[in-house]
Order: C-alpha cells, then structure tokens, then sequence
DNA sequence: CTGACCTGTGCTCAAATGAGCATGTAGTAT
DNA sequence: ATACTACATGCTCATTTGAGCACAGGTCAG
C-alpha cells in the first residue's frame, strides 16, 4: 500500500495540529479481537519493524497482498495513524502555495489571526529571526536592510551564523534614535559574532553630487565594496499608497506627494517602484545612501519581510519586480497574493 | 521510503498505547521554517493527497530522491508521526507469538495486570464475547461448553449473530442454580434470537448404560444430532492439578483422586486429558453427557477460554490434544506458555 | 597544492508495490 | 434452478521505490 492512497478514496492520513480540509472525527479503532490481533501484528512488522510486506507475508503465511489490505484496512479504522505535526503559526500549504504562484524561493506564510500591529511584526519577526537563521552559514555575507519588523527580527535573532553583517541602507529618523539601519546591524553582529560593516549617515541626502561624495567616505565606501560580496539579504518593503513605510514617512510631504505622482507604490531599500513593479524615480535613488537594484537583484537569496493589510500592493509590487526571492508575510496577506495570481 | 526504514535505523513509526519497546520522548519537530514549508509541503501531498513520490518530485522541480529523504527527514525530526492505537488491554505481540509458537488460529492475549479472579474473569469474558461476536456469522452453528467466565460471557454477549446454539455438555451443580449449561444456552440464544439446543440433564451419570439410556430422551437426542453440525464453539478448560474445574469440584472426593491417579491433568468438555494432551479415562466420559472427542475435533473453530495462574498446565494439555483451534487468555499464562515453547 | 573526507545529489538495477483484472464463493433476487 | 450482486482472494504487469554506488563541490590538514 505504501501509504498513499489512491485519490477517489477518503484520505486515510489525519494531520492533527496541520489540517488540510476536514478533520476526520477521533476513531478508536473499531476492528474486533481476532482482527485487531492480525491487524496490530502486521502494523507492527511493518511500521515498526520495517519489515516489507513481502516479507511480513512470508512470514505470517499469507499473500502480500493480504497484507496490502490489512494495512489499509488498518489506516481506514484508525488503528494506525499518521499525523504531520508541525508548529500551528505557519500555513503550509499556503506557503507553498504563494512560493509557487510567484516562483519564489522561500515563503513562509505566517497565521497571525486576529492580531494587533504589534503582534504581526512580532510573529513576522520571530518566523523571520527562524528563516534567516536557517539559510544563513557562516559562509554567507548578510545584507541587512531597514525595517521596524526587521527592528523586533533583530532583537530575537539568536543562532545567527557567525558571518559579516552589512548595512545596506543608510539611517532614517524613526520615533526613537535607537530604532534605525546602523542599530539594527549592530545589533546582529553583537548577536551573532561576526563583522559589521554599518554606515553612520543618513540615507536620504539633498542631491546626488553629495550622495556621491559622502559614498567616498571610508566607512561607506567600505560597506559599499561589500555589496557585491553579500549573498543573502533581509529586507523590508515599504508602502506608499496606502503608506506604509519608514522612508514615505521621513520625507517631506512635497516630496512624497511628487513621488507618488510619479506611480511610486512600493520601496525596497531606496529603490522605488511602480504598481507593475518597474523601477521609477531613479534620481530619487541616486540621492540616497542605500544598495542599488543592481546589486540588489544580483543577491542570491534576498528575504523580504512584509505584512499587514497596508501591504498588499506594494508587496506585489516589489513582488513582480524580481528584486525578492523570499518572503516572509502574514497568512491574509499571503491569501491575498495567491487569489489575485490565480485569476 | 515507502514508510519502512531498514532495521539499522532508529525506529521511526511510533505507537501511542501499543508500545514495543521504548517509546521515544515526544518531539516537537525541530525543523526550521524552510525545511518545515518544505517538508510539510511534500508530507501533505504525500501522506493526504496520496501522490507518488516521483509525481510530487515532478511538481516541486526536484528528483523523487530528494523527495525521498524529505520525508525520511520529516519522520526523524517527528514532523511525520505513524501511530498505532489499539486497545491497550490486549498484548498484541505476544498474542501473535502465541499464535504461532502453537499454531493455532487466533490467540488473544488478555492484559489483566494486578486483577483480582473477578477482575480476569470479567476481563477474559469481555474479550471472549467480542471474539466470538466477531467469528461467529449467522450461517454458523455455535456450540456452547460450560464454565465460570463463559457464563459472564454469555451476560455479555451482544450483537452475536442470530445462528442455532448449541449445548455442548450436560448440567453441573454449580454454587447456585443459575449458573449452568442450560442457562448459558438459554442466555446466548435469548441475546442471538437464535434456536436453543439445551438439555436439562446432569452432566455426570452413574454408569455409561444409564448415560446411553439418557441421550435417547428427545431433547438429549436433538442436541446431540447438532453436534457434527456445529462450526464453532466457545469453551472452558478444567484444571485437576491444581484443581480449578467446576467439573472436578462436582466430582466426589473418591473419584477425583482415582482420576488423578490416572493422570488427569485437564478437561475440556467431559474429555479428560493426562499432561501430554492425550485423552484419558475414556470410561469416565462414556459417563458423561457431553460431545466427545471426535466431534470436538470436528469443529471448525474450538475457541478455548481460561485464563489464571492455576491453569497453565491444563491450557498446555489442552492445547497439545489438538482440541482447540483459538485461545482468549491472560497475558501472564500466554507469557508462561510461548516461554515454556521457545525451549 | 594535494589527498582525505565529508555532504548532498542523482544514478542504476533489482525489489517492492499497486491497480486492475480474473476467479471463487457466497448470498439474494428472479 | 438461474442470474445477479457483493465480496474476498490471488494473479499479471507496469510503476514506484530503496539500497548502494558514483560523482561533484566543499573543507581541512599537511
């Protein structure tokens, strides 16, 4: 039987934390003695003893095909039970689901339910904190944008692989002075050991002569010679309409309104980016202190973390752009991106 | 995989109440979210949605190997947990061990633990009536010994198929007079709703002629016409040494020991056996209103029950005369007999 | 640099297996 | 009786599968 069962049967394999569809109701084996003994014994050989169903029939002088019955006859009456338990925050299916529609890398679609803000980025940065941790090796160069998720991320992450850590954005003004790119760098290498390589300045500047210039400055250059060397990278997403984003909100309203009417929805780092996911407003980006999408996109494993219902726009957005391999997000958003794919 | 792992590995299929062995520390999967989206992916599509595992290697982009070791990974870490719940008052191994090391038919071996008689006896009684319940169709005929735990048996018989019933052995005086082969009987066939075949009639005679003369009464002569169509029967085990037999209690003092002398080791039925399973003191059966040797062998399927300490050496007897095809026991007789077998 | 040694991957080949079919054996209706 | 249904059993053949092997890439010590 090897365990599957053919499609026009009833499932036979129950999930107990992890359910897909119903849940069958708990059975307790309702075969009688005489069966039960032949039925627990050949369960027994063959689940427990890994005997093959040859061999168990051999053995107990029947056919194997007998024996293929009997262990289905096993699984039908719940005597025999396989459940897939795993951690009850993630939507599985939903998550492969997502990854698929967008041909992404990762997808980790995390089931917040009825949760504050402050719940959401907590659950997004504590699945992120696991994610990050997984892929990362010590052999990676980690690209650390900006985000107040990736704030929370930063102050779980534990086990992080010892690698260098690189600041890919300069520091906005946030609500507090602890909260910005140059903190949160720190804050991962003090956690997992390895070098940073932060940049103390701001990400927005006046033009883009004294972007240029400040980019010569020996800390930022530095960070900048590592850009082409970083292979994995967590990012936020920002929203600009309906705004949702760190960047939108340190800017002057003239300047956010001109941006916006230039199509601006999403922003990853400082790279803006229209409803199709096209890159726009390219000199707003050349006045800023931030990684580019070139080098951006030429990043192996690039972990957006975004969620909430503000973001469904601009997380398609950046999405489409191909500047995310992965992705981190709340189950209503993840729903939300897999039903408009479908269409 | 195929679900079964080859003996070198730890076992990974694990029972819940039907334990062999230790029973590992639950593990609440260890995976990261990555591997977990993943694994989850490919354990749903191949435990629920019964897909083959080269099918779902296809759809995921990678070879059945991988898909292979995924769910070999997803066992190990307990992402994938194969239980067997049965009934914890049966040992199901050593039932089956039973069965094979005498070759008999079915054999259930009956947890009883600390039990008092009373306990064992209720236990043995309940498992009894469900084996017999379950074995017995409505194109069987069922005969019906006499014993202690067969008249709880009969208490609690349900949903035994309505077939003829038969009486296999005369009337004992028991402690009271409501427990005796007649009322067995009656008890089954009133539950069954099938034909009653009782004699009213002692089970012991002064000589062969008067029990000869007494077979010819009609209800005698009717019974016992039944037994070469009878296809199963439930019966006791009569132990004589050390005595627990409600056969030998009814027996003077004087005509025990003479039989004892003869080497009457148990009796099944009026057929009494020395300890090799051989019968003996056929004169004392010709005495007997009872089926004799022959016809019980006849039958299909003898279900024998008895269980307690006091009658290992009557089961073994019985078991090696060939009299009986199934065993409802204790698990600690069981032990002792597949112990005494191994050698 | 080299060679030993992992680890992850994908292969070959033979064994294990399932689906579907053919048979046998009822029981049931005609 | 006869035909039909229902069900259990055991087959053939194509598919699925595992074990073991081979190879690639990476790490490490010398």
């Amino acid at each position: 039987m090897d365990f599957r069962k053919r499609q026009d049967r009833v499932p036979l394999l129950w999930p107990t934390r992890y359910v897909e569809g119903e849940l069958p109701a708990e059975e307790p084996a309702r075969l009688r003695p005489a069966q039960l003994v032949r039925a627990a014994t050949v369960a027994r050989l063959y689940f427990l003893e890994s005997k093959s169903k040859s061999e168990i029939a051999d053995e107990l002088g029947i056919n194997r095909f007998k024996v293929a019955r009997i262990l289905e006859q096993a699984r039908e009456t719940g005597l025999v039970r396989i459940e897939i338990s795993a951690p009850d925050n993630i939507d599985y299916a939903l998550s492969e689901q997502l990854r698929r529609a967008y041909d992404l890398r990762h997808v980790v679609a995390v089931e917040t339910g009825e949760a504050t803000e402050v719940h959401l980025r907590t659950a997004l940065a504590q699945t992120a904190t696991a994610l990050v941790s997984e892929l990362v090796t010590e052999n990676d160069v980690l690209g650390v944008g900006y985000g107040r998720t990736l704030t929370i991320m930063a102050q779980t992450m534990d086990s992080l692989a010892c690698c260098p850590v690189v600041q890919l954005t300069g520091a906005l003004l946030g609500v507090n002075a602890e909260e910005n790119s140059v903190e949160l760098v720190r804050q991962i290498s003090a956690r997992n050991g390895g070098p940073a390589f932060p940049m103390y300045i701001p990400q927005v500047l006046p033009d883009a002569a004294t972007a240029a210039m400040l980019r010569r400055q020996p800390e930022v250059a530095e960070a900048h010679r590592r850009f082409p060397t970083v292979t994995k990278a967590v990012v936020a997403v920002g929203s600009w309409n309906p705004p949702s984003s760190q960047l939108y909100d340190a800017l002057p309203a003239k300047e956010r309104t001109a941006l916006l009417r230039r199509g601006v929805t999403a922003e990853i780092c400082a790279t803006l980016l229209d409803a199709e996911g096209n890159t726009v407003a390219q000199d707003f980006t050349d006045r800023c202190i931030s990684i580019n999408s070139t080098q951006l996109k030429a990043i192996d494993d690039v972990i957006a973390v975004a969620g909430g219902p503000t973001k469904l726009a601009a997380l398609r957005s950046v999405i489409l752009s191909g500047h995310v391999t992965s992705l981190v997000t709340d189950a209503t958003l993840a729903r939300a991106l897999v039903a408009e794919r479908a269409r």
